[in-house]
DNA sequence: ATTTGTGAATTACTTCACAGCA
DNA sequence: TGCTGTGAAGTAATTCACAAAT
C-alpha cells in the first residue's frame, strides 16, 4: 500500500535500513527478512515492514525482500540513485574535518562547494576544492545545480549564511550552528548540535536505564510557535 | 505536578530551554513567559509548559518564569550544576575538530581525556590534553570519575573500544561510528550519524514542505529486536 | 489582562495478531 | 513452515481549551 505522506521517523530509519541492505548485498547475500535487519539495527520487524509497506510491497511471503531489488528501492525512494552535490558553507575545524570525513565515506552525498567568509581561506584549497567567497552562493549554487548544504559557521553568522543558501535555491540543510534557523517553509532544516547532544547526555548518566527511543536526527519545527 | 518517568523528547528539548533562557538571563532578563520561548525555539508554548511541568510548577501565572531559578531548575534536572568531565576515544580529523570545537563553546560539558590506539598519537598533546593509549581507558575512567564519553573512531573499532568504556564505567556514549553499539542497559547511547543525516536530507530535497518533527538527537534502541 | 498548569481530545507512532502467499 | 502485509489495538506525544492565579 502506497500513502501519500511519509512520517518523518519512516524516513530517518530509510538510510538504516539501506546501509543494512546494501552491507549484505555486497557480501553476496541474496535475500533478506525484516528480523534479520530488526537484529542488526535494533529496530522491531514489524516496524520495518510498515516503514517499507509505505512506499509499496517489494518482499516475497516466506521468503523476505530481494537484497539487489530493496536496496535500489529504496535508493530511489531517498533520491539516492546517483551521487548529490552538497555545499558546505564554513570551512573551520568543524567544516573541514566534516570534509576530510566525507571523502573516506561510501556515501553518495558528495561535498562538492566550499564557501567561507574569511579573505585568507578564500582562493585556498581543502584536497580538490577550491574555497570561494561566501557571497558568491547565491550565483554558484545554481549554476552547479546544488541544492542540499551544510551550515558549519559561527553562530552569529549562520542566519546570513543560511539567507544566501535559500536564495541560491537550496533544498535541504544541515545545520552545525546552535541556533534555530529560519526558512520557508519549502526549505529543510535538519540540525545536529553537539553541545545539546553532549548535555542530554549528562541527564542519563544519572538516569540509567530507561532511555529506548529509536530514531536518528533531528528536524526542527518551522513556525515560530504560536 | 512531578512525574516520576519523563519521556525523551521532553529531556531533549530541556539543553534547548537552557540555552534560550541562559541568554536571556545574561541579558539581564528578570522573567520570560512560555511563549516567548516558543518564539525563539519553534516550538509550542503548551509543549514547552507541559515539558516543564513534569519536574514541579516554576513558573508564576499572570507573569511567566523567573529566569534565573528556571536556569537553576533545568541545570540541576539535567545534572549540568557543576562542569562534567568527558572522554573521547578516536582523535582522527573527527575527533580532533570536536575537542577544538569544545574548548570555544559555553557548556559544561567539557572534554578532559583522550584516547587513540595509534602508538605515533599516543603521547602528543592536542592543546593542554595528552593523548593516551586507548587500552588504558578501564583503568583511567574510574580514576578520573568519567561517566560520559564520545566514540570517534572507525568502524570497525566502535564495539571494541565500547566494551572498554563499559569496562571503565561509562554510563553515556555519544557515538559518530556508523554502527549500533551493544551496551548494557544502564548504559545510554546517542548516534551522531553524519551520513544517516546527509542521506535523509535527500529525500527531503525531492519532497519538500513536509518536515514538522521538533525533536533534537539520536537515541539508540536497546534490545535486538524480537 | 496575562500567563501558568492541566485534564480532555487529538494526532502520531508502535506493537499485536493474524490472514494470505510461497 | 516461514515470512510479508495490514487492520485493529495500544501507547506515546502533541494540541486544545479552560480554570486558577496574579
Amino acid at each position: 500500500m502506497v500513502q501519500s505522506r511519509i512520517p518523518d521517523v519512516t524516513v530517518r530509519r530509510l538510510p538504516i535500513y539501506l546501509r543494512v541492505v546494501e552491507t549484505m548485498r555486497r557480501q553476496g547475500v541474496q535475500t533478506v527478512s525484516s528480523q534479520e535487519i530488526a537484529r542488526v539495527t535494533g529496530f522491531s520487524s514489524e516496524q520495518i515492514r510498515k516503514d517499507l509497506a509505505c512506499f509499496g510491497a517489494f518482499g516475497v511471503r516466506g521468503v523476505g525482500y530481494e537484497t539487489e531489488h530493496l536496496a535500489w528501492a529504496i535508493r530511489n525512494i531517498l533520491g539516492l540513485t546517483e551521487p548529490v552535490a552538497v555545499a558546505l558553507v564554513g570551512v573551520g575545524h568543524l567544516g573541514s574535518a566534516l570534509v576530510r570525513h566525507n571523502v573516506t565515506q561510501p556515501t553518495p552525498m558528495r561535498i562538492r562547494l566550499l564557501f567561507d567568509a574569511a579573505p585568507e581561506k578564500v582562493g585556498e584549497y581543502l584536497g580538490e576544492l577550491p574555497i570561494r567567497p561566501v557571497s558568491t552562493v547565491p550565483a554558484v549554487l545554481p549554476q552547479e545545480g546544488v541544492q542540499v548544504a551544510i551550515v558549519a559557521v559561527p553562530p552569529e553568522a549562520a542566519q546570513q549564511v543560511t539567507d544566501l543558501l535559500v536564495e541560491g535555491g537550496v533544498r535541504a540543510i544541515l545545520n552545525f550552528a546552535p541556533v534555530t534557523l529560519r526558512v520557508p517553509p519549502y526549505v529543510y532544516v535538519q540540525n545536529v548540535d553537539l553541545n545539546l547532544a553532549l548535555e542530554t547526555l549528562a541527564y542519563y548518566r544519572n538516569n540509567p536505564g530507561v532511555p529506548g527511543g529509536p530514531s536518528l536526527l533531528a528536524t526542527q519545527e518551522m513556525d515560530g510557535g504560536k
